[in-house]
DNA sequence: TCTGGGGTCCTAGGACCC
DNA sequence: TCTGGGGTCCTAGGACCC
């Protein structure tokens, strides 16, 4: 059995903890440049905005609708998040961290009623951290989403779902003629795993809720759709095919990515974002203790803007695997050489570390007596630049390029943000609505 | 006219998730 | 004017081998 927990409006939860006047009012959070809406309030889902929309397009809900738009502190998110999921974890013997605002529970040999210890851990996370949450049940992963889901609702939309489900939704626990209606009631483009265009491939073949989904056959929905969403159908009908990862694997690849605040059409500030962003991923690599084999770089122009088009991207080999922050910019930037063209406007830019290795597993290959004196020099310096950044904020320092003429950024923000970024501490945490 | 067949590895691209 | 930033897994097809 696995449960489900996940903060409600997560990004948009944290800043009301420390904003409490934003309670009732309808605000979203905003992405990087405060370019796309990234977390919504239920009032502001309620105007209609949707995932990821433009900044732009609703803008004018601040003076009709009073939206307040926040710029996003990713670094407050991520602390919030590890105190919700250390309460989290009271929930059952394991844990899986599936995402910054959701984690999943193994409930295996968990005694007494699963939906009053539910209730229990969310009200302690409510009061404790000041995040409300929701919890779904059920024997699968894919099913203990679809629970959440269905208590998510039920909360927010009264009458869409029994209002017994709202806030925690025990699948398990439901007779079989309730858990067909909470299906039939349930559209198939909600299932954990069917994206807008199987969706879409579903619902005109007259697979309209997860219910018909259940019911089809399953050698048919494999020979058309493939393994992926028969192993989700086989899920759906209690069938148990994806485990529980409580031990986090390290990441197989590491990416740092942005948009530009305005076009860039030249190559000395594409040279010095690519540095930048290969410098950024190098400290997540060695955040984790890995070695890079292989670094990406990519350049493109906006595909929603007119204009001649332009999107490359080239795979670097290392001559050596490394998590030296200036022989991946070095990379970065012989890449970036080889892909740029003139005469467009470029609108986002990245660098995507690849074939990552265990720098220890690599170390022990080597003889480290023969091991390099600038090997160990280097270690050493992208370890005290790592230990800079982390205790005076990040980027402090930072890679630079040859190509680099101006101390400032050339290629960054296109406005301030709208709100300053603060940081907490376990203190400033208040005791919500005790 | 007729042009093997099976296996592996790699890569690019698609689809999905939050 | 302004359009997120990460990730994972699967598949198809090409290259190559015997």
């Amino acid at each position: 059995m696995f449960a489900l927990i996940d903060g409600n409006n997560f990004y948009a939860s944290c800043e009301r903890v420390f904003r409490p006047a934003l309670q009732g009012v309808p605000m979203v959070v905003l992405s990087n440049n405060d370019g796309c809406c990234v977390a919504r309030s239920n009032e502001a889902k309620d105007l209609g905005i949707k995932m990821a929309q433009p900044w732009f397009e609703v803008k004018h809900f601040e003076q009709s609708a009073g939206l307040v738009g926040l710029s996003a502190n990713f670094v407050l998110y991520g602390d919030m998040s590890d105190r919700m999921m250390s309460l989290a974890a009271g929930l059952g013997p394991t844990q899986e961290v599936y995402s910054i605002d959701e984690s999943f529970i193994g409930l295996h040999g968990v005694p007494g009623d699963l939906v009053h210890r539910s209730r229990c851990v969310r009200e302690r996370i409510l009061q404790w951290i000041g995040i409300p949450t929701c919890v779904g049940i059920a024997p699968t992963k894919t099913l203990a989403k679809l629970a959440n889901h269905i208590a998510k609702t039920a909360e927010r939309k009264p009458g869409s779902y029994p209002g017994d489900l709202a806030q925690v939704c025990n699948l398990a626990a439901l007779p079989a003629s309730d858990f067909e209606a909470v299906l039939r009631a349930t559209e198939v483009g909600e299932v954990w795993g069917i994206g807008p265009r199987i969706g879409r491939q579903l619902v005109d073949s007259g697979v309209c809720s997860v219910w018909d989904l259940v019911n089809m056959d399953v050698a048919a929905v494999r020979s058309r759709w493939g393994v992926v969403l028969e192993r989700t159908m086989r899920e759906l009908r209690g069938q148990s095919c994806i485990t529980l990862d409580d031990a986090a694997e390290p990441k197989q690849q590491i990416a740092c990515t942005r948009s530009f605040g305005r076009a860039v059409a030249d190559l000395p500030p594409l040279i010095e974002a690519v540095s930048e962003f290969a410098g950024r991923a190098g400290e997540k690599l060695r955040g984790q203790g890995g070695l890079a084999g292989q670094v990406l770089v990519f350049i493109r122009t906006s595909p929603f803007r007119q204009g001649p088009q332009y999107s490359r991207s080239v795979v670097v080999p290392l001559r050596r695997p490394t998590a030296d922050s200036r022989a991946l910019a070095r990379a970065a930037i012989k890449g970036l050489s080889s892909i740029y063209r003139e005469g467009f406007d470029y609108a986002k830019a990245g660098v995507m570390l690849l074939e990552l290795q265990d720098a220890e597993v690599e170390q022990g290959e080597l003889d480290l007596a023969t091991e390099p004196e600038e090997t160990r020099d280097a270690n050493r310096l992208m370890a005290a630049l790592d230990a800079v950044n982390g205790r005076f904020g990040k980027g402090v320092i930072h890679v630079a390029s040859t190509g680099q003429t101006k101390p400032k950024r050339t290629w960054g923000m296109r406005q301030e943000r709208r709100t300053p970024q603060y940081t907490t501490r376990w203190a400033d945490v208040p005791l919500a609505r005790a």
